[in-house]
DNA sequence: CACTTATTAGGACGTTCATCCTAGAAACCG
DNA sequence: CGGTTTCTAGGATGAACGTCCTAATAAGTG
């Protein structure tokens, strides 16, 4: 049960240094650091960095499939669903703006080290794009459904990475805003 | 005049890997090794790993400018001239596929290792800003010009990041496409 | 041609890293 | 309570890295 929740810390640990100072200038005692366990503890727990990854992307997953899944069973229109996805920009704005988006700077980095989990990280946007894509399709736009939905997450990538870089809170909330009106814009062309 | 050149070669190696594998994860040796020169001469040139990115950033920028300049002074009219900055992400689409967008992948990685170097990255960013803004102006939309800009890296970043995770040709011609339609509403905005 | 400076090579140093190993402590179970 | 598994600590190891040093060679200059 202790070692169940010490995994559980380590992961969450290695989650959180892995997103503020990337995968890999993080190193094994910064996370056990963090975890305030020893090196050779935390060898008890993962062999291998690889293997903490993977760990840290199946969180990750779990995670948004919770997120997203909840957004889901809210009772809420499709158009407000997908609302409650870009203002995800202003929820968490704060740590975008010092390092960006979780899943955008993971991607990239692990295409840079042509890693192994590149595909496994990849499958995190792949659960934000099946579902936005279920989300247009309700909203009556089955035909562009999929192209609406690499639209928004593409822009939604767009503006944590230009965030990341600028650390402008106007620009978010700009940008925010005219995705939301361009989301209107296409639920009244279904509606329409 | 050798040593002049060494050093550009250097840069020039630093620069590609730089891009290719990513700042922290490329070591001297590797460059060193793409240059076919000691490790000693290395050093002869330049003291420490953050001298080299100086000046492969430095390198970045004067290409750019170089660029926009060139752009500039096509005799095309301002709305062209955006639609080339647009279609970057066409023609370099082999290598966004496999490495992301240069500019938006080094200020990422730097904001995360909290790097000195990260205002001189942004530099990058902030010449294409610049430039985007006063294209909008001489376009008619001096008032927002500057949204318009940032709103167009935005996207183009987007496009990268997403084309960089699901190595999509399709996507990246839909989307500029939906960019340049984007631009010619502007561009008719500012005529009308 | 002598002499000075610029350039190159290659090894040494100290650190950090991922990984591995061993042994002690704690928890569990008959 | 005795024995077995689970968990933890901390040091050892070898490789890679950035950095530094020294000496040899090439280029340039009087």
């Amino acid at each position: 049960m202790s070692g169940k929740t010490t995994r559980d810390d380590i992961v969450a640990a290695a989650d959180e240094l892995f997103y503020k100072k990337g995968f890999e200038h993080t190193s094994f005692s910064q996370i056990a650091e963090a975890v305030r366990i020893s090196r050779g503890n935390f060898y008890y727990h993962f062999k291998t960095k690889d293997e903490i990854l993977e760990a840290v992307i199946a969180r990750r997953l779990a995670k948004t499939r919770e997120l997203l899944a909840r957004w889901e069973s809210d009772g809420e229109t499709p158009e407000a669903r997908i609302r409650s996805f870009i203002h995800i920009l202003i929820v968490n704005r704060a740590d975008i703006k010092r390092y960006g988006c979780p899943v955008g700077s993971l991607c990239t980095e692990l295409a840079k080290l042509n890693h192994v989990a590149q595909a496994d990280a990849n499958k995190l946007f792949t659960l934000f794009r099946t579902w936005l894509r279920r989300q247009f399709t309700l909203l009556g736009r089955k035909a562009d459904a999929d192209l609406l939905a690499m639209h928004l997450l593409a822009r939604s990538q767009g503006v944590s990475t230009l965030a990341n870089a600028f650390h402008g809170d106007k620009f978010i909330r700009r940008e925010v805003e005219e995705m939301c009106n361009w989301l209107s814009d296409r639920a009244q062309e279904a509606a329409g």
